[in-house]
Parts: structure tokens; sequence; C-alpha cells
DNA sequence: CTCCAGGGTTTGC
DNA sequence: GCAAACCATGGA
């Protein structure tokens, strides 16, 4: 069916700004995961896009995952004055802050410590289709995200040919957790800020900047902006060591994407 | 072959 | 409290 979009929405930038690894173009289409649903959008014309669900599930499910419900475009005029942000936010224009699965975004992001982001698709595709539920669409096969109990009988073997490396004890403990029910509960997503940072640290191979991963792009805490080595870069060679994220407040996180994705597209000024 | 990747934990001071 | 060592693997 066919839908509007009117605010910022690019699905080339969303997909290449490192929140989601596995969003691949699939016979024109862009596909999205979200637990076990499964959408493929294509982008007509300007703001018009065909998708592949129903309107109800475009409402309940991808409008919140999309977070169609707020402005982007007013975010992007809060740069006063910061020359470099102004640049970031022009590059990155149609990026939004996808809002995940928790679950999904803790495994994923304690992947990604010290990996590419090509060897953080090939880990995370490999977890799916080694124990990920198999759907069979209109145009492929997918594999979705393992849950907890899906990862439970994992053997040390198995695990290491998805190039866990040594995040293995990491990711066993969090299905350990998990299954358990003592991290990532529904509760999770009523915390204020301050605890559920807390919470995830309690995560073993969850530090400061993947817990703030975790939070800004599987809870939309947009004002949670994650520290890595890029952002580093653009900290110190583009605002002489001083942080600039922190004065954007609330919106801090969606001004660290554009500039993270900015990074990504012109390494050499780094 | 070397170097580094959307870092975190452990150890030593 | 902080800095340094160490971590397993793949892509460039």
């Amino acid at each position: 069916m066919l839908i509007t979009i009117k605010d910022d929405f690019n699905l080339f930038k969303i997909c290449n700004s490192g929140q989601c690894f596995r969003c691949p173009t699939v016979n024109g289409y862009t596909r999205f995961i979200f637990r076990n649903h499964i959408l493929y959008i294509k982008q007509l014309s300007d703001e018009s896009y065909d998708i592949s669900c129903t309107e109800e599930l475009w409402n309940t499910i991808w409008l919140p995952y999309f977070d169609l419900t707020r402005s982007y475009k007013k975010i992007r005029r809060l740069t006063t004055k910061d020359t470099f942000m102004k640049k970031a936010t022009r590059e990155g224009l149609g990026i939004r802050i996808l809002r995940q699965d928790p679950w999904e975004m803790v495994i994923t992001f304690i992947l990604s410590q010290r990996k590419s982001i090509p060897a953080i698709k090939k880990s995370v595709e490999a977890l799916c289709t080694h124990f990920g539920s198999l759907v069979t669409t209109e145009h492929e096969i997918v594999y979705l995200f393992p849950t907890p109990e899906q990862l439970k009988d994992a053997t040390d073997d198995i695990l290491s040919e998805c190039g866990l490396g040594y995040r293995l004890p990491y990711v066993k403990d969090a299905v350990e957790q998990a299954l358990y029910n003592t991290i990532v509960t529904n509760e999770w997503y009523e915390f204020d800020d301050h605890t559920l940072f807390t919470m995830l640290k309690s995560i073993k191979g969850v530090g400061d900047k993947v817990a703030n991963c975790i939070m800004l792009f599987g809870y939309n805490r947009i004002g949670r902006a994650p520290v890595d080595t890029w952002i580093e870069k653009i900290i110190n060679t583009k605002y002489n060591g001083v942080d600039p994220f922190p004065s954007y407040g609330d919106v801090a996180g969606v001004m660290q994407q554009y500039a993270f994705y900015y990074s990504l597209q012109h390494k050499d000024e780094f």
C-alpha cells in the first residue's frame, strides 16, 4: 500500500548510519525487521512510499519504529553558531533514530566493540541464520534475530562461527540473565535515563558507549550521545577537545548520529 | 604483512 | 581515582 511521509526520511542514510546492521535492499525494497515483523519499503517519489504491510501494522509497529511522531526538521534547526553541526545535519538530512528491539541492541552492540561495521554485519547475520526463526516472505527467506531461548543451548563451537571472538562469554552471560528475566524486561522501558544506564552497565561487556547505544537505538532515549572512536576524533579535530553534545540536551543523540554519519562520509577530514 | 575496528575489563599504581 | 595492558577476529 502507499503512504506519505513528510518529515526527514532517507532510507539509504538510515541504513548506513551505523544503528542497524541488517537492512539490505531486496528487489528494490529496503527491508527492516522488528522482532517478528518484517517490512519492505520503497520510495516512489518525494514523499510517497510503497510498503508491504497493512495500515494497522504501519501505525502500530512501524510509525514508532521510525520515530515518525517526532519532527526531525525542528531538531535540525537547533544548530545555530555550530558550523560543523550545520554541515553534519545537511549531510545527514533524512536520518532518523530507529526504535529497535532492546534485546537485539544489547547483543548487537556488545558484539560491536572493536569491530568494523562490515564485521558487525557479518557477525549479526551469522547469529540470525544459525539460531533465529526462519520466515518466508514474498521476496526471500529471512531469519529473525534469535531470542534468549533460541540462544540458550548454543555451543561454543557454533557461537564461535559467528565471529564473537573474546565477546563470547559476554553474550552467553547476557543470554543467561535474559532467560532468568533479570535484564531487558518490559519494566526497563519505564526506567528513567539514569536508572536504565546503570542497569545496562551491569551487563558484562556493556560499558558507557554500548549502554548509550542501547539507550539511543533501543529505548529511543535521544538525549544519549555515545562517544566512540569517530565521535572522539570529531571532538578533538572540530571542537578542540571539548565535547559539544551535552549542549544539545535532550536531542544530543540525534546530533551525535548526524555527526557520526558525517565522519563516515568524510573519513579524510579526521 | 601490518594496522585498526561504533570498547570493556582487569591490573597496577 | 587513573592509565596501561590485554582481549579474538576480520576487513582494509
